[in-house]
DNA sequence: TAGACTAAAAGTGTATACAATTTTTAAAAA
DNA sequence: TTTTTAAAAATTGTATACACTTTTAGTCTA
């Protein structure tokens, strides 16, 4: 396209990824990137490589890059590590709740609405995540917010490979609640309401997979 | 040395990291780093991107890679994720500790005791660290052992630039007495423990930095 | 002596070349 | 038709070349 470097390929392969344009095992061929992207190879690695220190991709020896086909017992790992950080989130930031936060959490849930509603699909996958990337950033806790970036980055992967029915609108509902509870200092029933969205996310997986597609070039576009 | 690539490069580099050979600042010209590895700078380079990822050095454009120096906040929400993630991590232990999983983490506290005693500077940082993602591996969840191992690497760093006075044989002690809790599926105690562990591990930093050393030959030699 | 300017040296950013490996294609054999 | 084999094409792994930027060293000036 235009102006690049190794870090705006790997934000651009990113989002493709998590945008599910890029399917999981699809291969990630180097000169194809390349080509796509206006640069040579080496750039292209250089991006590759920084994609496998997320998960998001594998890269086999000889044989390529491929998107991340992450196995039933990674998935539910990745979401047993969530549940593990944003239980905690969740207890720090009632003990620190502000009125401006509950604002700012509240429009972001808005906003989540509007693209259910609008069945914006990308649009509403990004918010629904980005939803527990706010909470962290509210609490002003960056390295928390990368992580859980990543982790979420990871999740969408896995729902694109196990999920059946997707649960958006109830995800929202449930943030919903989740902020009500923390606008009411209620520790304890917050701590349970994100408890319960994690777990429910996780139990809406059907953990047979299916096979998966293979065009780059379209993705990109 | 020998027969390389570019994860060899990756774990040598942060090896030298973690043991306090290259200190926080350093700057990691491209050129000697092939040397010394008899490579290219292409693998170099890609090895840098990789370690940029875990936030173990950072780049600057056209000015090249340094050891990174995290932030006083850096250091600090750093340790709490890992307060985050290590007291659920203790809470499952508990739940599902068995005499094989008392007796693996009973024989990592001897080895630490061990270092210890025989003043091994780089062993005992090595294996108090490890003590943590060893629980993880033994709850078997290998998501959340991989995420530790970076969380820890980053304090390696945040230690060597804060640190004043190094808790290690108290560090052992700690250690020692959470598998006691953990043993006796005392989950409260136990949770107490690491929570207390890891309060006290931050409380030992001292938040005024010292200015860094530089060369890069030697660390690595 | 200290500071500003300039030229040389060193270092980074990117592309390209080429050897080694894998994948594809096509032909031959069962 | 299916399997095997072999050659060709494509792809990856690594090194090198070169433009551009930063750093260094030295000279001139105040």
């Amino acid at each position: 396209m235009e102006s690049s470097s190794t870090s705006h390929i790997v934000e651009s392969l990113t989002r493709a990824i998590v945008d599910h344009r890029l399917h999981p095992g699809t291969k990630l061929a180097e000169q194809k990137l390349a080509d796509h992207f206006g640069v040579s190879r080496t750039l292209v690695r250089q991006a590759l490589f920084q994609l496998t220190q997320n998960r998001l991709i594998r890269m086999e020896p000889a044989r390529g890059a491929f998107v991340a086909t992450p196995s039933v017992q990674e998935a539910k790992q990745v979401f047993e590590v969530r549940r593990m950080l944003e239980i905690e989130m969740t207890r720090q930031f009632v003990r620190q709740v502000t009125p401006s936060k509950i604002k700012a959490l509240q429009a972001h849930v808005a906003e989540e609405r509007k693209a259910v509603e609008q069945q914006d699909v990308p649009g509403r996958t990004e918010l629904l995540g980005d939803f527990h990337v706010r909470m962290a950033e509210l609490l002003g806790n960056e390295v928390l917010a990368d992580m859980l970036r990543d982790l979420i980055s990871r999740c969408a992967l896995i729902t694109l490979m196990y999920q059946s029915s997707h649960g958006a609108e109830h995800s929202n509902d449930e943030h919903q609640a989740l902020v009500i509870a923390l606008a009411a200092k209620d520790e304890a029933r917050a701590v349970q309401l994100m408890d319960e969205h994690l777990s429910h996310v996780m139990s809406e997986l059907t953990f047979d997979r299916k096979p998966p597609s293979s065009d780059i070039a379209l993705a990109l576009s």
